[in-house]
RNA sequence: GGAGAGAUGGCCGAGAGGCUGAAGGCGCUCCCCUGCUAAGGGAGUAUAGGGUUUGUAGCCCUAUCGAGGGUUCGAAUCCCUCUCUCUCCGCCA
């Protein structure tokens, strides 16, 4: 959510920097509700301290003996006033707030202006592809030519499409690297490891900025009632780890709190029913291990920087070569104000795919969530920047590593940083 | 799942329709006293929003005692719903 007072005092400026992104604020309309929200406040305050000075004084007459039935009677009209004005407000309030809901980050100005992912900027590139002297296989068929590593239609039948069911050395390679991912960021990044549920309330959901808008995205387990929240399945443990600071004020002496965990993430996938339907790329259910920074507000795009190395540090182990790129405004997330995506080489498809993506919320989150911190000496708290990333996503390394280690007899060389987590398998074979 | 108890400021803990934004204690901050790693005295110490204003100063107002609704001229205090915590029983990885 942005400041409120952003959208109160400069929506013309707001409004056009949130146009790079595609995104249109209806100036008007919401100057036209801030009016009525401003008059309205006034008013509904008044009533209710004429409401609180007539209740004081109706108690003293009382104590004093005093007849209170003329006090009564004037009191009667106000109560009628004061009711309708504090539910007119409550609903003006809760349009507004709806409204700010919706609305998306603001770009930051090193952003690229651009309409779709095609505009993105390559900031820089790691490793050389590697030459194959034969036909390369995508990641399906060699996992199919060492057996049934990667058994989809067992999943089928299980669950349903865009899921899937590993066996033996191939689900321990998965295993392999989400292990190596969280060694490396737990002992060399300086990473918490931490649990968390896979299940979240509405509260949470909003916090990160799925909901209101992204519902769709999200498996929900329970529907939300008249009283009760619902639950859904974490689309990324982006969700649990960053609501961690919801409604917590840090002292600036525990900042920077870097997280990770590793987490299953279920996501619907609606809306992109034709787009990879083949192997592991896009999976209802996929691991990941993920990274999130809560920081000081002057040092969150330093964090970014930091972060997004953290991320690249494992390709650079796995010797996976990457592209780096920088979103331009038009393909970053809702909540990003700045966001890098690492794009892995796979040979089979002779391009760089998404592999990670490392944004920088700065207050976005922070605000939803009243996530905050004290400045040392500072008597006000204030809103601390979120930052999160992949780090990474596993089922697309294991992609990777399949179709870029695999080999002319078929094989699949284990990559060296993973043999330790293989029982020093190097290669595996049909 | 059954039965009961509870939720108050950074923490502990009073308060049981009006004078309570909230006693008291602890902690913390500042000042004073004290020549020694102790003790004592004083002051301050929630968050959000709005108004006024050149002002992130001051002043004024409003809201907030788990959340939401209700009763009342007036609710931390009474009623309803929900959430969470604790105790006992049952069940269970």
């Amino acid at each position: 959510m942005l400041d409120s007072k952003l959208l109160r005092t400069d929506v013309e400026t707001t409004a056009q920097k949130l146009a790079t992104r595609g995104f249109t604020l209806d100036v008007d309309a919401l100057n036209a509700l801030e009016e009525k929200r401003k008059s309205l406040q006034i008013r509904t305050q008044e009533l209710q301290n004429d409401r609180n000075v007539r209740a004081k004084s109706i108690g003293k007459a009382k104590a004093s003996g005093q007849d209170i039935e003329p006090l009564l009677a004037e009191v009667a009209q106000l109560k009628e006033d004061l009711a309708n004005a504090e539910h007119e407000l409550k609903e003006l309030l809760a349009e507004i707030n709806s409204i700010a809901q919706t609305v998306p980050n603001i770009p930051h100005e090193s952003v690229p202006v651009g309409k779709d992912e095609n505009e993105n900027v390559e900031i820089s590139r790691w490793g050389e592809p590697k030459e194959f002297d034969f036909d390369v296989k995508d990641h399906v068929d060699v996992a199919s030519a060492l057996g049934n590593g990667l058994d989809f239609e067992t999943a089928t039948k299980l669950t349903g499409s865009r899921f899937i069911v590993m066996n033996g050395a191939i689900a321990r390679l998965h295993r392999a690297i989400a292990q190596l991912m969280l060694d490396l960021h737990t002992q060399e990044h300086g990473y918490q490891e931490c649990y968390v549920p896979l299940l979240v309330n509405h509260d949470s959901l909003l916090g990160t900025g799925q909901l209101p808008k992204f519902g769709e995205d999200l498996f929900h387990t329970k529907p939300a009632t008249e009283e009760g929240q619902g639950l859904a399945l974490i689309p990324t443990a982006e969700v649990p780890l960053t609501n961690i600071a919801r409604d917590e004020i840090f002292n600036e002496s525990q900042l920077p709190i870097k997280m990770t965990a590793h987490t299953p993430c279920f996501r619907s996938e609606a809306g992109s029913y034709g787009r990879d339907t083949r192997g592991l790329i896009r999976q209802h259910q996929f691991d990941k291990v993920e990274l999130v920074q809560l920081v000081e507000p002057s040092k969150s795009f330093d964090a970014l920087e930091e972060l997004t190395g953290h991320a690249e540090k494992v390709l650079q182990l796995l010797n996976l070569p990457y592209r780096k790129m920088l979103l331009c405004t038009g393909d970053m997330g809702f909540g990003s104000c700045k966001t890098y995506d690492l794009e892995v080489w796979l040979p089979a498809q002779n391009t760089y795919r998404e592999i990670s993506s490392c944004s920088n919320m700065l207050d976005f989150q922070a605000r939803r969530m009243q996530a905050r911190y004290r400045a040392a000496g500072a008597k006000k708290p204030e809103l601390l920047h979120t930052l999160n990333g992949s780090g990474l996503a596993i089922g697309r390394t294991l992609v990777a590593i399949l179709e870029n280690y695999q080999q002319a007899d078929g094989s699949v060389e284990v990559p060296e940083v993973l043999r330790q987590y293989m029982n020093g398998l190097e290669i595996i074979r049909p």
